[in-house]
DNA sequence: TCTGATATGATAGTAATGCTATCTTAACTG
DNA sequence: CAGTTAAGATAGCATTACTATCATATCAGA
């Protein structure tokens, strides 16, 4: 059996957490943590305590805090892209290749045990509240130019150039498809905790109605 | 000659800075201040140096920061309202009412004197790089308890129900006006730092090339 | 004009945060 | 067996995010 393994971009940390025991014990608790603490209360202390072992070690493994979170960050982006060439793979139009992109962007995962690190339903839990801070900071222009946001682009023109192939005409496929990648974040967050921002409910079915809404505001506007 | 003034949610602030000349160069120091330093480095102690005042006094005004940055938000979202009832409220339909206030949002400030103490521009580029830290914390059911967000919801509602009244049968007319709303703001960060994320470029036609997207994801999807 | 109430300033202090540094031990590698 | 490397242990330090107290200035009502 092969195990897979994601190759990240190496700026994102300083030792790469997924070759040693005490690097996927970093990942695993800091996924927990971050999940039941948010970002803001969560610290290299507080995670180094949670896995029997010391704030120093931890920062050997990252600069800081906000680079294990544009870390997690980056291993989602990989492995949304992954189950997206799983799904499309296989099919023959750009137009139903989008339609089970949308649907993989829109679910919700239930559980996978592919990575045993990491526990995918947290992470993407994480990713809805705490994704945007990856980016939205003074450090963005640097943090580009070391290509700490690749996972991102690199989905971002993959779906892009579907857009383009069904209609060549229109204008903004990169602003649209990353509109549809954060949407599917912002909304879910919504229905959970601001639902006079949406119409999804807080049940299950959110999920499926989501994946309606963006597969509607896809396919209408680049008509 | 009538003084606007703005009444905001009490709960955003301890003491209301509009109404005393400390509060409004707190205002106005902060404005300044976040975007310069960016909210993270932004501190009470580098604003109490700014306006040559203490922590303490600006603590009399503010819970802490982040109150703060809720404040100036929700200032902001109040005004935007402001602008687009100003922009819609001789237009005969909907459809043009939509246009209208899509072109508010999208629209690049330049410069406003109605308010001596706020720098609308700065604000602008603060909520850009600010506006989702607001909710996107472990206490946004207790601050939307307390009507925080207010201003947000109140905006969508309103644009939701023209929405309506042109496709009364579109399942998601919430989800698609906070969509456009965030959209704008993230959209013109992306232009500004992240470039392959979108269409639109750096100069200021970018504005009017967001007011082009936003218009046809609107009226196609609800078309 | 006196009397409070209130706003601000001045100053101090404290726990937590976000690191950095150094030293030792344990493990594994050639 | 020697040498490198990872990890643990411990210390320290500047900054942050407050809280508390006391003094002073101001202003409004009696």
């Amino acid at each position: 059996m092969a195990t897979l393994y994601f190759r990240l971009n190496p700026h994102l940390y300083l030792r790469d957490p997924q070759q040693t025991e005490l690097g996927q014990k970093i990942i695993s608790a800091s996924v927990r943590l971050i999940d039941t603490l948010g970002f803001e209360q969560f610290t290299f202390k507080k995670l180094a305590e949670e896995i029997d072992s010391t704030e120093a070690s931890v920062y050997r493994y990252f600069e800081n805090k906000h680079r294990l979170l544009q870390y997690l960050v980056g291993w989602y982006w990989t492995w949304l892209e992954y189950r997206i060439d799983l799904s499309t793979s296989n099919l023959p139009t750009p137009h139903e290749k989008l339609k089970a992109c949308i649907k993989v962007v829109a679910s919700e995962k239930k559980f996978d045990d592919t990575f045993e690190f990491m526990d995918e339903v947290a992470l993407h839990r994480i990713v809805v509240s705490e994704l945007d801070k990856t980016y939205l900071t003074k450090q963005v222009d640097s943090d580009n130019k070391d290509g700490l946001f690749g996972g991102f682009k690199l989905l971002c023109k993959k779906i892009s150039a579907w857009v383009s192939e069904i209609n060549p005409t229109y204008a903004y496929p990169h602003t649209l498809v990353s509109t549809i990648l954060l949407t599917a974040k912002h909304q879910i967050f919504f229905a959970e905790h601001l639902p006079s921002l949406t119409d999804l409910d807080k049940t299950t079915s959110r999920h499926h109605q989501l994946e309606k809404f963006l597969e509607t505001l896809l396919l209408k506007t680049i008509g």
